[in-house]
DNA sequence: TATGTTTTCCGAAACGTTTCGGTAAAACCG
DNA sequence: CGGTTTTACCGAAACGTTTCGGAAAACATA
């Protein structure tokens, strides 16, 4: 492999010149700057990561830490992170290290041994939790990082997000301005901080719109078709009262939901409105839904970009302010939702 | 970050000394080494992977090229390949790269590219084709990898893979002793090396059994339910001889067979016997098929652990011999097959 | 002409590690 | 006891890059 020792030589230069030439340092003569940069090419020069990381800490590699657990080649939402996050970063010439933690290992020591290694620019994190201590762990390594989401008080980190708590309030107020006024909202599973806040927009649009908030209504877990299924079962049986209509925090859930309905000889929307929030996972399309499903919708695809973006910028130390980002959301309505 | 100048400075030795306790060299008191490995544990102290790479070679990263493709996110084996692989090297504290190509960019620039960086000790190779280039290209560049599968003339690598010959060959042999004469393969994509073999085996069985080799019954195409089902009706109309049996590449292209049967009104396996190699990808489980399906059985799953030890022992310099595993599979005898 | 300024270059140090060659001191040997 | 071997240590160089502090040459200013 050729290193800037050999373009210097063959170019009568110093290693110095040979290098700032590369890298666009102003005091290089342009007809200088252009022969460096041919004959880089020409010897197929590729700086080395290592040596460069040892003097000036970067080194183009960032990580993403995933807990391990059973079948999680089979999660679509996994699958779909790590082939957007990996495409970007390769993109950007950078490379992108996928570390899967034994299951049950605990996550800070994990990240803990990365950094000592000294080879990472920074993390991407995804699935925040409320709290997450992760976020107060990088900040004090002083490792750049960025959040799909947000979490914690203070917010002074670079994020991508969409604005889940108003998300949630848009749906539900769908809803209450109906007529409906007992609403079952079907969560993610609790912890995680766009659930928290999701749970604050479900609970805002109810008090603003003077509806009931009963607590037996808000379910809380993982938000797949089969819990879409049992929590449907479950309002609709014993002696509380049941819900005229049902949020769902995404569409898996919703079709859990439709099947459960249809099992208990409740049509759609005549007995029960539902909405949901689609992340656009393919292979589930809401609008194929029947009836097709009224829902907010935020292409989870478009999240790897900024991601990325964000992540690179913190890296290179651009403002804050530049490395906070929302995705936008959109409302469309279709025909799962009846008035009262 | 603690340094080996930390802890020498901590003990009063030499950074030499330090180095040498930590890396079990011979000259070193024993009581030193306890003391030195007793305070780098204390110290929370983790080798600069980058130092260390510029120095000694090693990085402990291993790399994973993959071509990029729409709907790559829903691609079972992709993920079963990244989190098995991924997870592999983890748990040995190596570090898992994972680079996805743009779609239609040439593979051989982009490990060039990679290479060129220095921060990779190897790669790991799926998918190989037949003469695949990138295991010349590799070896001539003297980096270390090991390839799931066998291609090329002389196989001087390391690699794990399956007897795939012969496992053609066994289901082939065990349709052509019950009498079939007329047996189809649905085989995968013309060019990748363990479909050539398996032609071969196919081939072989039909020849010793004295069956005819039919062209017309002998597909190519990407293995999944729809090409199972097209390949069927394909099959059963048109004037050509038909099958009276039917060899399945995987237990996708079976499930697409099974329907398009039924379609059909042809019966399993009455009117068409059928047998399957089953990957054992889950969910899809050959055992539940309806007649349960006979098949050659070799768990995807099993593949990672094995290349992940042979891409290790390349790197650190074992011999070729222990570096080309092969793979069992079991022959599995259910209710799919019928005698003429 | 003397003095500053800009342009373009370079030597040397530094990053954290491994390893080569060397060296005292202790141990062993006949 | 002289000589050899063994033990336990260390200094310095090397890997390939970036960057600091200078410095020669060219040019502008007074």
């Amino acid at each position: 492999m050729a290193t800037l020792k050999d373009i210097a030589r063959a170019l009568d230069l110093s290693i110095t010149q040979v290098s700032r030439a590369l890298n666009d340092h102003s005091d290089v003569n342009e007809e200088t700057r252009l022969r460096v940069k041919a004959t880089a090419r020409a010897m197929n020069y590729h700086p080395n990561a290592s040596a460069r990381k040892l003097v000036s800490g970067r080194s183009g590699m960032v990580g993403l830490v995933v807990p391990n657990y059973r079948n999680i080649g089979q999660d679509r939402l996994f699958m779909e992170v790590v082939a957007g996050l990996s495409t970007q970063f390769s993109g950007r010439g950078m490379q992108f290290v996928l570390h899967m933690m034994a299951e049950h290992e605990p996550a800070l020591p994990t990240y803990q041994r990365l950094i000592g290694k000294a080879m990472l620019d920074g993390f991407v994190l995804i699935d925040p939790q409320d709290q997450d201590p992760r976020i107060d762990f990088l900040r004090k390594a002083g490792l750049s990082f960025v959040v799909h989401g947000r979490s914690g008080k203070t917010i002074d980190y670079p994020y991508f997000d969409i604005e889940n708590e108003q998300l949630a309030y848009d749906l539900t107020a769908h809803l209450v301005a109906r007529g409906h006024r007992r609403i079952a909202f079907l969560n993610g599973v609790a912890g995680r901080s766009y659930v928290t806040v999701r749970a604050q927009g479900y609970l805002r649009a109810l008090q603003d719109g003077g509806a009931e908030v009963l607590p037996h209504l808000h379910l809380h877990g993982e938000m797949d078709e089969a819990h879409g299924l049992t929590d449907t079962v479950r309002l609709f049986s014993g002696e509380a009262p049941r819900p005229t209509a049902i949020i769902c925090g995404n569409v898996r859930l919703a079709q859990g939901v439709y099947q459960a309905l249809a099992a208990l000889g409740l049509s759609v929307p005549g007995d029960v409105s539902v909405v949901a929030h689609d992340d656009e996972l393919p292979a589930l399309r809401a609008s194929a839904f029947f009836p097709s499903l009224t829902v907010t919708k935020a292409p989870l695809r478009d999240s790897w970009e900024p991601l990325a973006d964000c992540l690179a910028g913190a890296i290179e130390g651009k403002p804050l302010a530049t490395l906070q980002r929302i995705g936008r959301y959109t409302f469309i309505e279709r025909n799962s939702v009846a008035a009262l």
